[in-house]
DNA sequence: ATTAAGCTGTGAACTTTTTCACAGACCATC
DNA sequence: GATGGTCTGTGAAAAAGTTCACAGCTTAAT
């Protein structure tokens, strides 16, 4: 089973590699991508390994075929489909950048619990009333959610998104969220990021660890 | 050495003892903090272990006085002063949450390379011009910086901060940015993090890591 | 007093992750 | 067609991180 570590790594390695793209490359080999990864070349064919990915001693890795590799086996091939709840500062953020990306992660609607925002478009997808998520994630087909809502209404929109039958959640609350075995939640905490930098500063260590 | 997880989940558990502290609470136990940072109680001890705190067998740990042994050991005693780099939608969001966050961590200017910006108010904090950071750096004695400008420009963002003397610094690019050995980087990835949930969701796994 | 229960602190075991190191493949050049 | 250099793929070793399991302490109840 491939790790979550690895799994991370794969999406940046797949970023990196249609950045080389665009420059016109046609292969890498691993201590490139290592190098640009900010990781070393053992690990870099270790998850190439992981999910069954060949090179060739003399050219390395072809670029393009594996970036399909690797999209083949992160993505859905229908694409995923993801609501936000809370458009705030950092919502709001969050759904401009979206917008632009990929269409296999697709940002489909926004749901707020403010009057003022309820009706309107963000970034040219709807935002609903709260009250309304559970009917219309199930009208959407949605699996993904992300949390953008106050610390202190987090546990309680994250409840919603488990009813309405999300199994992946992106939370950016400074919440640890309490759900269901099934469902897979991500903590971005920036406070700690912070905090964890602002350390390093203040003991004048160096950074050791090969990522974050 | 304390470990660069501990160090994480250290500030986790800080966040945790003030909530704790909020609601009038004296004690905890290794395994009520392990629950609500959702990790282990075994964990929990070795972390306070690793920064030479004790508990007690009877009351579990003093929550007042772990959380005061924790920011001695964290924080830098005079406060940590930031300047942030690219006041887009992120760089908003950021400057917004952590103006009204503790003292301890101080976001006291921004800089930008937008006209429109630059000499304006962003948060209560001067906005500057970028061509501006190393004089100004200096001048406000600054040694953490949080990148938020478009990957194109981070690199070149980067290296202006170390030469202003930064010695950590929190990056939002997309980009692995190269530095001097003495600098300390973390990177917050948010498109892996979106990626990692949509890879779990469609691939059905459930979470098994202790934290993100 | 004695017993019972439940906690902490920690050596040791275990698991996961990373790195090493080298056989085998491939290409370029002579 | 042989030689040398440089790459990949991977077993094995090492390192890092986590969990187990229990001795020893403290309190509460009998
Ligand atoms: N902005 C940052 O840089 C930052 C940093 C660290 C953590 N966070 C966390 O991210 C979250 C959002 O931050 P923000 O700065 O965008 O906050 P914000 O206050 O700007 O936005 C919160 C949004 O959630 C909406 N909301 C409130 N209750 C809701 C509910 N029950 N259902 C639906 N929507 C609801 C509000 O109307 C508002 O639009 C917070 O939990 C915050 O702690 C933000
Ligand atoms: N917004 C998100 O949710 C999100 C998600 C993932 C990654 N990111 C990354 O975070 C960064 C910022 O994102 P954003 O959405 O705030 O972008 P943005 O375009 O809204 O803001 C970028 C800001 O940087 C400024 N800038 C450009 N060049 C500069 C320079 N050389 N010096 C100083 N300032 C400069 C611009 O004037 C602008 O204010 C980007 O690298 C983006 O890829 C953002």
């Amino acid at each position: 089973m491939v790790s979550e570590k690895t799994i991370g790594r794969l999406s940046l390695y797949r970023r990196l590699l249609t950045e080389l793209l665009a420059d016109d490359r046609l292969n890498v080999y691993s201590h490139e991508l290592a190098s640009l990864a900010g990781g070393t070349a053992p690990q870099v064919r270790r998850d190439l390994m992981a999910i069954g990915y060949s090179g060739s001693p003399s050219k390395g890795y072809d670029i393009a075929d594996l970036a399909d590799s690797i999209s083949s086996f992160l993505d859905n091939p229908n694409g995923t489909r993801v609501i936000l709840v809370g458009v705030g500062n950092l919502g709001r953020a969050i759904m401009s950048y979206f917008k632009i990306q990929r269409p296999t992660l697709n940002i489909v609607a926004s749901f707020d619990s403010d009057p003022k925002k309820i009706g309107s478009d963000i970034c040219d997808r709807p935002c609903c009333d709260i009250a309304e998520l559970e009917t219309k994630a199930l009208e959407l087909d949605v699996r993904m959610g992300v949390i953008a809502v106050p610390a202190d209404r987090a546990q309680n929109v994250s409840d919603k998104l488990v009813t309405a039958g999300i199994t992946g959640i992106l939370n950016f609350a400074p919440t640890r969220l309490k759900v269901p075995d099934h469902v897979y939640v991500e903590h971005v905490d920036l406070t700690t990021s912070m905090e964890k930098v602002a350390y390093f500063v203040q003991s004048g260590r160096k950074s050791t660890e090969p990522d974050a």
